[in-house]
RNA sequence: UGCCCGAUAGUAUAAUGGUAGUACGACAGAUUUUGGUUCUGUUUGUCUUGGUUCGAAUCCAGGUCGGGCAACCA
């Protein structure tokens, strides 16, 4: 017998039981190493707990049910599906749906379906399933198999059947009032018609009827008897058809009955064999339903596993109100680069690959969330910055004449990268006049203004050293014009002047810029939570949201720009060419700005 | 006031009875030919009250707060 004071604690196994010396080990390590031993242990020690990290990587709580389903031998291999339904376009909490079941099902060499819930024809549009397919490809996955709900209309009008049969349906002649007044509320039961006790045969020559095309809409549906009283109201006798003569995207007008939510999406996953249905949270009330049918149909036993949905702040996710943003002109469609559709993502210059580490950021939970959207800039940031190709556009110009610089023009090179250890090159041209920032120079500039002012000095990025001689102002006080000196041997790579600046600018040549339209995107709204605010959401949209400044003036590389590469304009953003663009105009969408620690410094005064 | 779900730094997310950690943000510093990047450091947390236990964020009970459910929507 062990002394139970040493092995009251440690359960489970055994392990533990060399835990608690190694836990010990790493506790004094902790607190000693950082002050007592030299860095070069403390580095050891810390490579050391981040492999043991990476090991201990953990897993998220459908990670952990799929492990189990395949260590117990339940499943040889998983197969999911993402279930849109086509009535509008797919937006960023789809994106994280999308992730989850694909990246769940590739992680564990499973599969995943695309299936469209198209069980609503009124809704419902080729367009969206078009648009839907779009995103699922150019976020990067496959679907195993392209499926419809509206494929399935005839087995689960045989689903419908079989419950007639077995005395689990019936045909209810009420109004739709009648019906929610007959469930009762939360609080109170509900109460049986007359037509829950018709017969079998009644049930089977109805629906047959229903089906035929007798009854007009709203006149008969089709219920599943189950329990009036249940404290669910899901189960109180759900309604599983409804008449609706409406053409449908895919099946026509070869129906005229078509099957509710619940009725037909349990019963299309059993179809494919999906081994883990993974919806969002509301859904939770349903599970019993979605678990009823399949126990009485008798049929493969597919699971519902829910997880929270994505909210973001300054936005707003719901469908219903995106779609409102679009009709009514809020925004200037589905793919406005402002939407937090998948498509505006994509129209703004967001990557697949910076959707899919943010998916993978914000990790999988059951908790109602609201993620700062500062965690998807960062995310975008963090892949532009080493993919982006740098260019010099100067917004807002201000003229610069260099006094002492002869020569008609001068080709310079400028990395297209820094970030790139293989960078190519451009060619820049510098000449006599160029144009830089309005806002970089002060007439009388603050202590930490690192840029131009009389008498200060900056470098042109790419080019030389300046310095600010004097200032050219008309009639209304206006600054038009810098004049400023160059110094020979401060050249960008060969500077041998010893001369250091804090500034460095960009700029373009004057007689060799080209133009171009900018649009400046700011979030949708002036609050985190427009959702949660009183009085309707839309008195919370940012009525600056977007800032169109129609010339820019660009150094030349940027004439060859195409629609898949990815910009950083210096000190001014990350770019990328909307399809607006024309043979006339270049037009550039800002994905987003660079972080900006003079602005904060400038705010704060 | 029925049923269901949830609660860990400002925001997310780990720790599965044994070190409360990570990321973003914020702040400070170093580096920098982008006030970018990179690097370093600092900051802040287990909803509450009891109980079980040598030991509780974790298990149990009560409470509080938040969310969902009464569409012929999905």
């Amino acid at each position: 017998m062990l002394n139970s004071s040493t092995t009251a604690g440690p359960k489970k196994n055994c392990t533990s039981y060399i835990d608690v010396p190694d836990r010990e080990c790493t506790r004094r390590l902790h607190q000693y190493a950082p002050k007592a031993l030299n860095s070069q242990v403390q580095k050891a020690f810390k490579t050391m707990s981040e492999i043991k990290k990476e090991e201990e990587k953990s897993l998220n709580f459908l990670e952990e049910i799929i492990e189990e389903d395949l260590n117990r031998g339940r499943y040889k291999s998983i197969l999911t599906r993402f279930p849109p339904e086509p009535n509008g376009y797919l937006h960023i909490g789809h994106a994280k749906s999308i992730c989850l079941n694909f990246g769940l099902a590739q992680k564990y060499g499973g599969k995943t379906n695309l299936r469209f819930d198209d069980t609503n024809p009124v809704t419902e549009d080729t367009e969206y399933v078009d648009s839907i397919k779009e995103d699922i490809q150019w976020l990067g996955f496959k679907w195993a198999r392209e499926l419809y709900a509206s494929d399935y209309f005839e087995q689960l009008y045989n689903f419908a059947i079989a419950l007639i049969q077995k005395g689990l349906a019936y045909v209810d002649d009420s109004t739709s009032e009648e019906i929610a007044q007959q469930k009762g509320t939360p609080t109170e039961p509900g109460i049986a018609n007359t037509y829950r006790s018709r017969s079998v045969e009644e049930n089977m020559r109805l629906f047959t009827e229903m089906r035929e095309g007798k009854y007009k809409d709203g006149e008969k549906v089709l219920r599943a008897k189950i329990d009036l009283a249940s404290p669910n109201m899901h189960m109180r006798d759900p309604i599983l058809y409804r008449i609706k003569h409406a053409h449908h995207h895919r099946t026509g007008d070869k129906w005229c009955i078509y099957p509710m939510y619940d009725f037909a999406h349990g019963q299309s996953d059993s179809i494919e064999n999906i081994t883990h249905s993974i919806c969002t949270l509301e859904f939770i009330p349903h599970r019993p339903l979605y678990d009823w049918f399949i126990e009485k149909l008798e049929i493969f036993p597919s699971h519902q596993y829910e997880f929270s949905r994505l909210n973001l702040t300054y936005t707003v996710m719901s469908k219903r109100k995106l779609k409102q943003l679009v009709e009514e002109k809020y925004v200037t469609a589905w793919d406005d680069p402002r939407m937090p559709t998948i498509s505006g993502f994509r129209r703004r210059g967001y990557t697949p690959r910076s959707i899919h580490v943010f998916a993978d950021k914000i990790g999988v939970a059951k908790r109602e969330n609201l993620i700062d959207v500062s965690l998807l800039e960062f995310c975008i940031r963090e892949d532009l910055n080493k993919t982006s190709i740098r260019r010099m556009v100067v917004f807002d110009p201000l003229k610069v004449v260099i006094t002492n610089f002869e020569a008609a023009m001068e080709i310079l090179k400028g990395e297209n990268n820094p970030e790139d250890p293989h960078t190519t090159y451009r060619d820049i041209p510098f000449s006599r006049e160029i144009y830089i920032e309005r806002e970089d120079f002060m007439e009388v500039a603050p202590k930490k203004f690192f840029r131009l002012a009389p008498g200060q000095m900056v470098r042109l990025k790419h080019a030389y050293i300046i310095k600010c001689d004097d200032f050219v102002k008309d009639a209304n006080g206006n600054i038009t014009e810098l004049q400023c000196s160059y110094i020979p041997e401060s050249k960008s790579g060969s500077d041998t002047s010893g001369i250091h600046v804090k500034g460095t600018l960009h700029w373009v040549s004057v007689p060799h810029a080209i133009n171009a339209e900018v649009r400046l995107y700011d979030r949708l709204f002036k609050v985190e939570d427009p959702s949660s605010e009183e009085g309707d959401f839309k008195d919370y949209i940012n009525p600056n949201s977007l800032d169109v400044v129609e010339t820019v003036y660009a150094e030349p590389a940027l004439k060859q720009s195409k629609f898949d590469d990815r910009y950083q304009f210096l000190r001014k953003g990350y770019f990328c060419l909307d399809k607006d663009t024309s043979e006339e105009k270049l037009v550039f969408n800002r994905t987003v700005t660079l972080k900006d620690t003079w602005a904060k410094e400038v705010k704060k005064g």
